[in-house]
DNA sequence: TGATTGACCGTAAGCGGTTACATGGACCTT
DNA sequence: AAGGTCCATGTAACCGCTTACGGTCAATCA
């Protein structure tokens, strides 16, 4: 690899220049520039950035927390991998890298894991890092308030978080749920249940309120045995139906929260012999791969994935550059109607 | 955060016995070095990662190749979340990260691309990278070959690459497909198709092969018409089985070379009034969420999916640290019996 | 014409580690 | 008692780049 002093001697000037000419252009004389610049890419000369990151005590590395929690194993990201295109490319377009954070130690205890932010931090540091992007693994909002707290600049996906250099970036789950029993109503369901996520999760409150804020508008009243808790996995939307077809007054439609739990009580109504949709309507949330190969295919919520990406680069970009705090973002929803829910 | 000197200072010894106190801890006296670590401790050192890097060239990152090809828009790596898990926990344990290399330059020009293995190997050694991790993204063998030329040491996935300090894993793909067919021979088949992926690409090839040495094992004539090309879409697997089923002698067991293209067929035969498993039986491979929702369930060749990051993990190690090359690593894969096959 | 200015560039001091080499003392050998 | 070993540590150079500061020189000004 060429060095900025080989680029020197063999132009006749100092490093000082040849790092001017990448750094601050307009303060070199513009020939003397022009030789370093073909003399650079002659040499194919790129800076090293250990020594750019030590010098400048920053580097193009944005770090990733992505920790799989060990409260929920088996637990997979519905669309982890559209939101790492989003990120990627749109980071690419800074010039910037993602650093995927190891989350344990060895030896020499570099480690972090969610419980202690601090290591993430300090590995932030160690490693010059423009900020943090936290992805959520299904109920870390406490672990994230500190990773806000602490004053790198970080955004959180999917997790509401509040400090200095801090934002989030979420889809409009309420609006989604909305519109999703809404369109159930459209249809002429007025017994309409859900099915919830965990207990404290953010985007399943969200969704909750949705679907409570569209039964208020149209007047239809709430029945309590007609929220059922989950835990987005697909065995909790089992259980769940299972739970409403047992009620006296059963539902004729079901909203629920993850398009996993969907599936999960599309398998339960397939064997208590409930057909899908003429004796119920179903309809999840996420439009994840498997919702249009199950059978019914299922009417969902749809999520923008790689816009998550997206935002959540522009907005560590601009935190970065600005140096300030931005405002959150609220992704749109769009609800995508298939078979489930009888109007296909 | 406290440097090396501020610790060395106040143990009142100099920042190399401090230095020596985490590199080489042999080497010094267990009263200072123990003084050293507990001052360390109560500070919270950590080493900073860029002037460790600049000093020693070695950094304790890894780099990610993936790019997502262009000649496959929409194209979705079939188990790339399960594949990092299992790479960043590996690594970990040897306390590096992953970076994830950014694949579109900014105004300097620090961009790579696959088609640009140059920039990427650029990037390697200005990040002082320990190694590269290829993810295959559909049909990058040519530009594989580049990397693993390049010098660097690098592990592919999926794609056979030989270099000075260079290998692969891959699953036993022939081994899997053969599996798969013996199987249904096994259940009576004798006109057993298969749709293979894009011609030229390593695994599917594996597969086909693996098909026929079944095929031959058993002493049944292989046929061409038999065989037809996908491209590992569920839409190609959809236009193969109308091609075979459009036969004089139409096949009665199919395996495709993905479960998406399995998914596919599955969606033709119900078309075309066919009935899975009883008309035709039909076998993927794979084992994506997929498999085990669809109607009937997708009997496939699972393949070991986290394995494959802990296999590369520990051969970019041993390459790191052993200096040489090491044996390419061919994962086991093994047949999940559901109920497209008609066994289960 | 001497002082001032500004454009351009070199000097050198970091950034925070690692490590070859030198130093010094304790201990052993003859 | 002088010389040799070995262990523990300090000294200082170096990794490659950034940047504050100062110097040079030609152009401009009074």
């Amino acid at each position: 690899m060429a060095t900025g002093r080989e680029i020197a001697q063999l132009c006749g000037v100092s490093v000082a220049t040849v790092s001017r000419v990448f750094n601050q252009p307009e303060t070199v004389n513009e020939e003397t520039r022009e030789r370093v610049l073909r003399v650079a890419k002659e040499l194919d000369y790129r800076p090293n950035e250990s020594a750019r990151a030590l010098s400048t005590k920053q580097s193009t590395m944005i770090g990733l927390v992505w920790d799989t929690d060990h409260r929920r194993p088996g637990w997979r990201h519905p669309y982890l991998q559209d939101l790492l295109i989003g990120l990627k490319s749109a980071l690419s377009a800074h010039g910037y890298h993602l650093l995927m954070l190891a989350t344990s130690g060895d030896a020499r205890e570099v480690g972090a894991s969610l419980a202690d932010p601090v290591g993430y931090v300090n590995l932030t540091r160690r490693h010059h890092l423009g900020g943090l992007v936290l992805i959520d693994s299904g109920s870390d909002a406490d672990a994230f308030e500190a990773f806000a707290q602490s004053g790198v600049p970080c955004v959180a996906l999917d997790v509401a978080v509040d400090g200095p250099r801090a934002t989030y970036v979420t889809s409009d789950n309420s609006g989604g749920a909305r519109s999703a029993v809404q369109h159930l109503l459209g249809l002429g369901h007025t017994r309409i249940a859900t099915i919830t996520g965990p207990v404290g999760n953010q985007p399943s409150e969200a969704r909750l309120s949705g679907y409570r804020a569209a039964l208020h508008e149209a007047g239809v009243p709430a029945r309590d045995e007609y929220v059922v808790a989950g835990d987005f996995y697909r065995a909790s939307g089992t259980a769940a139906l299972q739970r409403l077809l047992a009620l006296p007054e059963p539902p004729t439609a079901v909203v629920a929260a993850s398009d996993e739990m969907a599936v999960g009580a599309l398998l339960a109504a397939r064997a208590a012999g409930v057909r899908v949709p003429e004796d119920l309507a179903v309809v999840g949330f996420d439009d994840i791969e498997i919702a249009s190969v199950v059978e019914p295919a299922l009417t969902t919520v749809a999520q923008d994935k790689p816009g998550f990406g997206v935002a959540a680069a522009k907005a560590i970009m601009a935190m970065i550059t600005g140096g300030g705090r931005e405002e959150p973002v609220v992704l749109p929803t769009r609800l995508v109607v298939r078979g489930s829910c009888g109007a296909g």
